[in-house]
DNA sequence: CTTAGTCAAGGGGTA
DNA sequence: TACCCCTTGACTAAG
């Protein structure tokens, strides 16, 4: 079991998700801008090794306007050896890292463009995990989709989809059940005939779930993670905050319900990302919890 | 310096 | 059809 958190740390003085305006767009900013994520980057994944925070989600921001036409630098030549740096410093640590393109990312749209961009922006993140030479347990996430007023045939058409995506891609990607409209359960569903492993999130079960319990759809989703090439299954984890009517995450982590979280999940391992707003300050206090559990990588 | 409006990208729901 | 909501942080222009 590692722990993490994504994209930012609000300790250190850097940023490693600058970006900038579409109308404000020059290759010798990108360039700079880029530079200074990847300088970023490092710094904070030294912090959570000294602070054994394991897991990590590298910011889709990292490249600005990466799988825009708009960005014609050849950032991925250009940025060889920075990335490759990173990726020694992730393997001689053994740090899992996830990326989470936004939610325009849409496989199953019925839009052929649509879908097109949605493939330009997952073959960066590819770009980015591969150049830092990291296996296939370093994976991207992305949720299965809309509707368009049919959930069946929208279901169905991400299953289609998948096959057309670069084999490169495909490797990494997994699903991860929403909010509002695909359960665990499609998502399970959508496994069963492409294989794709099912990332769990916890909090969206608890608002939009099927009957089944935190604990069984847990043992369901790492059922489709092969543990030799996929790695132990990612799980998000993140809890409501107190306002109660908003779907927005709680500001610092509530400790009762992550340590019954840990108890319920006994024996399963697996790997927590903690969407929470005050980032690695929560990690911090999880990784403390989790420390005493037999399944906590040291 | 501070603040409020806005940002590449979509989709769902309601009036 | 038109508009609002979702969520996020930071850029950016205005004050």
């Amino acid at each position: 079991m590692k722990i993490g958190y994504p994209c930012i740390n609000l300790t250190l003085k850097c940023s490693g998700n600058k970006t900038f305006r579409l109308k404000s767009y020059s290759e010798p900013r990108l360039i700079a801008t880029v530079e200074s994520n990847l300088n970023c980057l490092l710094r904070i994944l030294e912090f959570n090794v000294k602070h054994k925070i394991f897991f990590f989600r590298i910011s889709s921001d990292l490249v600005p306007f990466a799988s825009h036409p708009v960005n014609t630098c050849n950032w991925s030549q250009r940025f060889k050896d920075k990335l490759e740096e990173i990726g020694a410093f992730i393997k001689k640590h053994s740090l899992r890292i996830s990326m989470h393109p936004d939610q325009f990312t849409l496989i199953n749209s019925p839009s052929e463009d649509i879908f097109q961009r949605s493939a330009k922006e997952l073959a960066y993140h590819t770009a980015i995990l591969d150049i830092m030479q990291l296996d296939a347990s370093a994976k991207i996430q992305i949720h299965v989709g809309g509707i368009y007023h049919d959930k069946d045939t929208s279901l169905q058409r991400f299953i289609n989809r998948f096959s057309l995506i670069d084999a490169s891609t495909r490797k990494r990607l997994v699903i991860e059940n929403d909010d509002r409209l695909f359960t665990i359960a499609d998502c399970l569903q959508i496994s069963a005939s492409t294989g794709i492993p099912v990332l769990f999130d916890v909090f969206h079960h608890r608002v939009n779930s099927t009957s089944a319990s935190v604990c069984e759809a847990l043992k369901l989703a790492q059922k489709t993670w092969k543990a030799r090439t996929d790695g132990v299954p990612m799980v998000d984890y993140s809890s409501q905050r107190i306002d109660g009517s908003s779907r927005a995450h709680a500001e610092s982590i509530d400790m009762d319900d992550f340590q019954q979280f840990l108890e319920e999940t006994k024996p399963i391992d697996f790997d927590v990302m903690l969407e929470i707003k005050d980032k690695e300050k929560s990690a911090i206090k999880a990784v403390k919890a989790a420390s005493q559990d037999l399944r906590f990588h040291q």
